[in-house]
DNA sequence: TGGGGTGATATTTTT
DNA sequence: TATCACCCCA
């Protein structure tokens, strides 16, 4: 971004008479109006740190914020801000307040995958249980929950039979999970608006303790978030919210692009400025954004300009089929990188769909292209960082019957299916959790006199556990936890080879390490139960890019794209059925497709391609696929279209030969380069 | 309990 | 076609 704000942003950053909308497009410097603003509402307007909140959607936008604003508030100027996103924000407000719902002070947080579990395990209980029904109730309820629709409600907004079975199951997993002393991510919104929707007086504390909100990413926002901010706000209405109507690609999950008109009508003296100015693309590219997003329809007018030279037009390259878009995609970065002296990392990949990276990953080992892809299993996905946060979750809060499941035989106790549901029999019998279970007397009734004594062992040795955390002396009672059950043989056991278990050994070691970081005595003292539900909000992101300092190229989908920018960009599957994607074509739903496509394009700074194949296997067969609409809709004077050669199915001579001139060429610029 | 064979099934994903 | 979940068998 610009060192010296524009006019515009300027404005932006200064205002505060009335409720602001900043209208900021792709590349317009968004995040330095954000930054600037919170600066100034400090420095100039008086406000303390403490009073501000910034809501962010991901961890990495609020630390590039945060780290952004410690620029320009050097020293503890900016001590006791609270940038964070929506879900961190929710946690803190669950913390102080959960007493007004009912929840004990322990309370656990649930994944996606949790919940999934204990959702899978309600619906066996009265319905079918297969994964594909799970999934669909999980994700019709979390639907639910960001629309604001208690069970109750979902019932009778339920529109057919499968929907009211998943209103049922919403009822029972939402019994299930306050049994259990839990909230899922979901919850960490929508419990806060409970509250404070039916305690007036705790909403009017928050109301004065954050005197000014700022959202990023506002078009991104859903229901419950915006009836959230809407809370916070309350009647000082001291609010700034940053948005790109031309950037909503997540309406699919609930996110209300919607929202931001109503602002106009929830704020009426709101006051909106455009950012239009872009510091990141060549003229080309943008022409090339404003005429495809032309075609949608538009709450706010907004056409985006730069000072910037119009660069490179943007190459339209047609191929053969799928492997051929990959090979040539691949060999042309390779190329281009030799002939301008860039680096890999210049360069990005962008796709619809995440199958589509397989041919381009195939295409970039062959050629010995360092790569990295983002969006694969993430950190807390994997089975050791799951296990670990299993037992720091029981520790935490021994009601917590999900975690007590997951590790109860983890490493193996010798506690087998049989038992535990005897063991669950008597739980419910007795109305407690399964560990409070193990220690009762009664419970030998129920399980045989083998297993009892292992079920014993076991509740013993989570509870002492578990006091010592209490106690505070969490990080060596973690590191004896983990020498307890021998957790490191286990996981050499497990692993496929030695080089595996040390990896995921790693991983525990790191998730220890962060563990550390958040008992650290600094500003707010955690307890256990605080750290590990801020572990599990916490996205790993930022170790990928500690240990990317090797050069290599990016490969994503358009959705991960969001936010990024890169020299030099590809975009690839440009085809009817993929972008726009057929499921959407089918819906008629081609505008959040366009923007799809707007985004990916404004990613660009310097040059921009485009590739599309004319034939495509598809589940086996051989399809015909026509170059996607939005390259018509391209302006036709920034767009160059390649011809197709170079196309025809290469033969292994000329593929050798093509290599052994590469390796020619590869040799002579190496000889260059000394 | 884990591995291999078989059959269904093919968006986008953060917290 | 390729993957993934599930089931059955050792």
């Amino acid at each position: 971004m610009a060192v010296k704000l524009n006019p515009p942003q300027r404005e932006a950053v200064s205002y505060v008479a009335t409720p602001l909308l900043v209208l900021a497009g792709a590349g317009s410097g968004k995040t330095g109006v954000i930054t600037h603003k919170i600066a100034h509402l400090i420095r100039e307007v008086g406000y303390k740190p403490t009073q501000i909140a910034a809501v962010t959607f991901t961890n990495k936008a609020a630390m590039e914020m945060r780290d952004r604003v410690r620029k320009i508030l050097p020293g503890g100027e900016s001590r006791g801000l609270q940038i964070s996103t929506f879900h961190t924000l929710g946690l803190n407000i669950l913390r102080k307040e959960l007493k007004a719902i009912g929840l004990k002070s322990n309370f656990s947080l649930l994944d996606s995958t949790d919940s999934f579990g204990v959702l899978a395990d309600v619906m066996r209980q009265f319905t079918g249980a297969d994964t594909d029904r799970v999934k669909q109730a999980q994700w019709q309820i979390s639907k639910w929950k960001n629309d604001g629709l208690d069970p109750a409600q979902a019932q009778s907004y339920a529109e057919d039979e499968i929907q009211l079975v998943q209103a049922e199951s919403y009822a029972r997993y939402e019994r299930q999970i306050h049994a259990y002393n839990a909230v899922d991510f979901d919850d960490l919104i929508v419990k806060p608006v409970k509250i404070f929707r039916e305690h007036a007086e705790v909403l009017e504390r928050w109301q004065n303790k954050l005197r000014y909100v700022l959202v990023d990413e506002y078009q991104d926002t859903n229901e419950v978030q915006y009836q959230l901010v809407k809370q916070l706000v309350g009647p000082r209405q001291a609010l700034t919210v940053v948005g790109d109507d031309d950037q909503s690609i997540y309406t699919w999950r609930g996110a209300r692009p919607d929202n931001l008109r109503k602002l106009g009508e929830d704020f009426p003296r709101l006051k909106v400025i455009k950012l239009e100015q872009n510091y990141r693309s060549a003229g080309n590219i943008l022409s090339a954004a404003n005429g495809l997003i032309a075609n949608n329809a538009h709450l706010f007018e907004k056409r985006l300009w730069s000072e910037m030279g119009p660069g490179d037009s943007i190459r339209v390259v047609p191929c053969r089929d799928e492997i051929h878009e990959a090979e040539r995609v691949v060999s042309e970065i390779i190329s281009h990188r030799y002939r301008t002296n860039s680096s890999y990392t210049d360069y990005a990949i962008l796709y619809r769909g995440n199958h589509q990276s397989r041919l381009f990953e195939k295409a970039l080992r062959e050629q010995r292209v360092p790569y990295v892809l983002s969006g694969g299993t993430s950190f807390f996905d994997r089975a050791e960082v799951k296990d670990l946060m299993a037992y720091l979750r029981l520790m935490a809060n021994v009601d917590d019957d999900s975690a007590f499941l997951r590790i109860i035989n983890t490493p193996r106790r010798e506690i087998g299916a049989q038992t535990l549901e005897q063991l669950g029999e008597y739980a419910k019998q007795r109305n407690c959790s399964l560990l409070v279970a193990c220690h009762e007397m009664g419970l030998q009734e129920f399980v045989s006199a083998r297993t009892l004594p292992r079920l014993r062992e076991f509740a013993l040795w989570v509870s002492r556990m578990s006091e010592r955390m209490a106690r505070g002396d969490v990080l060596s009672a973690v590191r004896d936890m983990l020498h307890d059950i021998d957790y490191q043989v286990w996981l050499t056991e497990q692993s496929k080879d030695e080089k595996a278990a040390e990896k995921r050994w790693a991983n525990v070691m790191e998730l220890v390490g962060w563990l550390e970081k958040l008992c650290e005595p600094t500003e707010q003292n955690k307890d256990l139960q605080d750290a590990v539900s801020h572990m599990s909000l916490m996205s790993i992101l930022e170790r990928q890019d500690a240990k990317e300092n090797e050069d290599s190229l990016s490969l994503m989908t358009l959705h991960a794209a969001k936010g990024l920018e890169f020299p030099h960009v590809f975009i690839i599957g440009m085809e009817e059925e993929i972008l726009p994607h057929r499921t959407s074509i089918d819906e008629g739903n081609i505008e959040e497709e366009r923007r799809l496509a707007y985004v990916g394009i404004t990613r660009a700074q310097r040059t921009l391609t485009l590739s599309f194949a004319s034939k495509r296997k598809r589940f086996g067969e051989t399809i015909t696929c026509e170059p996607s609409r939005f390259l018509e809709e391209l302006p036709e004077a920034v767009v160059k279209w390649e011809t197709a050669r170079n196309n025809g199915p290469r033969s292994e001579e000329s593929k050798q030969h093509g290599q052994a001139q590469l390796a020619h060429l590869r040799g002579l610029l190496g000889a260059l380069a000394k």
